[in-house]
DNA sequence: AAACGTGGGGAAAACGTTTTCTTGACGCCA
DNA sequence: TGGCGTCAAGAAAACGTTTTCCCCACGTTT
C-alpha cells in the first residue's frame, strides 16, 4: 500500500510478472485474456496487478497498435451555442468505446484551423470531427488525410465527406404545422440574416410546409439579424402591414423572443390572439420569454452522437460518406 | 510526392535518415537541434524530412521522456456559461507550450468524474485542470495523484491545492462603486440562491463596499434563484417596499434583466430614476435587455489562461499552491 | 613522429507494452 | 516404450523515437 518514500516509479507490467512470478508476456495475456493460461495463474497475475494498482501505459500500447483510440474535435466557436451540445452527445458516443477526445477551438481561422490539423495528426489520432457553429457548408479540412473525418453541424461542401446536420427544412416544418394545427392561418416568418443558410433553409421549409398545408405566408419572409432587437423591430412592423396576423413562425429563439416583446408591446394578447414558435430549445432564453416560448429543439445533442457513431464506424472500417440528417423535435411550451 | 499506391506506411526518421543517407540517430538530431553536426547533413536531413512529409510521431517520445504533452481538463458542466470561456483561455495558454487538452465531461458525477480521471492518467496525462460551475468549494480529486491539479472557477476546499478563483467580493464593490459613481445613494441588492456562494459572496461584498462609502443597503438582500422570472417578481416587490431606490446590484446578468423588464412595467423610468447592474456580461443577455446592461466582466478567460499558465509552472516543477484570485472589469452599457 | 584532443557521425540501449515464436512437460495412443 | 499432440509459459522481436556511448579520422602539440 504505501509508497516508498523515494523515487516513485511508474509500476509496470514487469512489476507486476515479478510479484506474480511469472514472465512479462504471461502477465500481459494473463490481464488480456489472450494465449492459454491456467486460471490459477491469471488469478495470481490479476492479484498482483491489484495490489500494485497496476495501470497500463495506453502510450506504448498505441505506438505498436498504431492507434491511439484518441479523436480530435475541431470546433469553431468554443463559445458558441451549438457546438457545445454537439461535443458534448461527441464525448458520450466515444465514451462507449473507451476513447477520449482532444478539444481544438480554431475560432473560424483557417491559420489555427491548420495548426491544430498537425497537432491532432502528430498525436496520431484515430479519427477528426469538425464541428462548426453556422450551418452553412465549409471547404474540407484537407485532402489525403490518412483518418477518417466527420463533419458536424456545418456540413463539407464536398457530397463524398462524410457530414451530419440537422434537419433545418424539417424544423420549420414542425414549427408551422404546429402553428396550424393550434388554428393559426395568417403566419408570417421573421429570422436572421439571408446570407446564412439557416435562415434561408428554415424559410424556403416554412414556405413549402404552408404551400402543402393550403396556406400561404402572411408577407415575404422578413430576414434582419439573430438578435432580439431585430425581433422587436420587425414584430412592430409586422403588426403595421398586417393587423390580422395570427402566428408568428421565428428562425431563432432569441428572435423569438424580440417577437413576443415586440408583438406584447404593440398591444397584441399573447398567446390568444399571435402564437409564437422559435428554433433552438435555447432554455435560458425560451424560458424566461413571456409567454414562454414554444420551439423546436434541433437535437443537437443527438447529432453530435451520430457524429461520433459515424466516426467510430469510420475508424472501425466501415465509412459512410454523405450527409445524414438528424431531426429535430417540437417543445410545446405557452406561446 | 505521389504515393506508392499500396500499403501507405508512415513515414518516419528511418525514411528520412535513409534518403539522406545518414543514420537514424544522426537523423534525430539534425532534426531537433543536438549534437554536434555539420550545418550541410544538418540542411541535408531537414531537407529530406520536408520531402518525405515527415512528422514524428509524438507517441514514440512520449514513451522514451515519460511526458505527454497533454493535460486533461475535467468540467462539471460542458453545456456552461462558465466552463466554456474557462477552457478557451486554458487552451490558449497550453498552446504556446505547445500542449494539446483532453476534454472530459463529467456531469457533476462522481462516478464519471473518478472513470474520467482513471482516463486521464493511464494516458499520462501531465497534469489536470478540474473547472467547475459553481463558485462553491469542492472536494480534491483525489489523494496523491502523480500529476499537478488545478482547480479553476470552483476552488478545492483543501487549501493546499492549487485553485483559481474570480474575485466576486471584488467584482460586487466595481458594480456598487459604479453605481455611487452614477450619483445613486439607495442601492438594493437581488440576487440568486442564498445556498450558492457566489450570492452570498457577491452579497457581503456590495454591503462591504457600500459601509466604507458610508451607505446603508435599502433593505436586505433579496435571494432568490438566478432566473428572470424571480428578477422580475423581486424588482416589483422591491419598488413597493423602497418607492425611492435609485440603484440595483443584481448577482447575475439573468436576475438583472428580469429586474430591468419588473422595474420598467411597475413604472420606473430606466436609467435615468433607477441604475441597474449586473455581473457576467453574458452578452446575448445583456445587450438584449432594456436599457443594454451595464456589468461586471469576471474575466473567466483570463481565470482559464491562468489556470493554464499555473499548470504549466506546476508541471515544469514550479507549484504555487494556494487560491489565486483574478480579478473581473466593468463594462458600461446604458443601465 | 607519437600522443592527444576534437569534430562528426554510427551503433545500440531504452521506454512499456503486445504478439509471435519457441520450448518444455505431460498424457495418450500405437 | 517411443512418438505425437497439446497445454502452459518463457524468450524475444516489434513499435518509433531519443540519447548515451563509442569510434574513427583529422589536426595540433610536444
Amino acid at each position: 500500500m504505501s509508497q516508498q518514500a523515494g523515487t516513485r516509479r511508474r509500476v509496470g507490467i514487469a512489476d507486476v510478472a515479478a510479484r506474480a512470478g511469472v514472465s512479462l508476456g504471461t502477465a500481459s495475456k494473463a490481464l488480456n485474456g489472450r494465449g492459454t493460461l491456467r486460471e490459477e495463474t491469471r488469478a495470481r497475475v490479476r492479484a498482483a496487478a491489484d495490489e500494485l494498482g497496476f495501470a497500463p501505459s495506453t502510450v506504448a500500447r498505441s505506438l505498436l497498435s498504431g492507434r491511439t483510440f484518441t479523436v480530435g474535435i475541431i470546433t469553431t466557436d468554443s463559445y458558441g451555442r451549438f457546438s457545445i451540445p454537439v461535443m458534448r452527445g461527441v464525448e458520450d458516443s466515444l465514451g462507449v468505446g473507451e476513447m477520449i477526445a482532444f478539444l481544438c477551438d480554431s475560432r473560424d481561422d483557417p491559420i489555427r484551423e491548420a495548426h491544430h490539423l498537425r497537432k491532432l495528426l502528430e498525436r496520431q489520432v484515430d479519427g477528426i470531427i469538425v464541428a462548426g457553429r453556422r450551418t452553412d457548408p465549409r471547404p474540407p479540412l484537407s485532402e489525403n488525410l490518412p483518418v477518417p473525418v466527420v463533419y458536424a453541424f456545418a456540413p463539407s461542401n464536398d457530397p463524398e465527406d462524410c457530414s451530419v446536420v440537422s434537419d433545418e427544412r424539417g424544423a420549420a416544418r414542425l414549427a408551422v404545422e404546429h402553428l396550424v394545427k393550434t388554428g393559426r392561418r395568417r403566419i408570417a416568418h421573421i429570422t436572421g440574416p439571408q446570407s446564412h443558410a439557416a435562415a434561408r433553409e428554415r424559410a424556403a421549409g416554412a414556405a413549402d410546409a404552408l404551400a402543402e398545408l393550403g396556406l400561404a405566408m402572411a408577407g415575404e419572409p422578413m430576414f434582419g439579424s439573430w438578435t432580439e432587437t431585430w425581433g422587436r423591430f420587425a414584430a412592430a412592423q409586422l403588426l403595421r402591414g398586417h393587423p390580422d396576423v395570427d402566428g408568428v413562425f421565428c428562425g431563432s429563439d432569441v428572435v423569438a423572443r424580440g417577437v413576443t416583446d415586440g408583438l406584447r408591446e404593440a398591444g397584441a394578447a399573447l398567446p390568444m390572439q399571435v402564437g409564437v414558435v422559435g428554433i433552438d430549445n435555447w432554455e435560458v432564453i425560451a424560458e424566461a420569454a413571456r409567454p414562454p416560448l414554444t420551439t423546436v429543439d434541433l437535437g443537437l445533442e443527438q447529432l453530435g452522437h451520430r457524429a461520433g457513431d459515424l466516426l467510430l464506424a469510420a475508424i472501425d472500417g466501415h465509412p459512410a460518406p454523405g450527409v445524414h440528417v438528424v431531426e429535430g423535435h417540437l417543445v410545446v411550451r405557452e406561446s
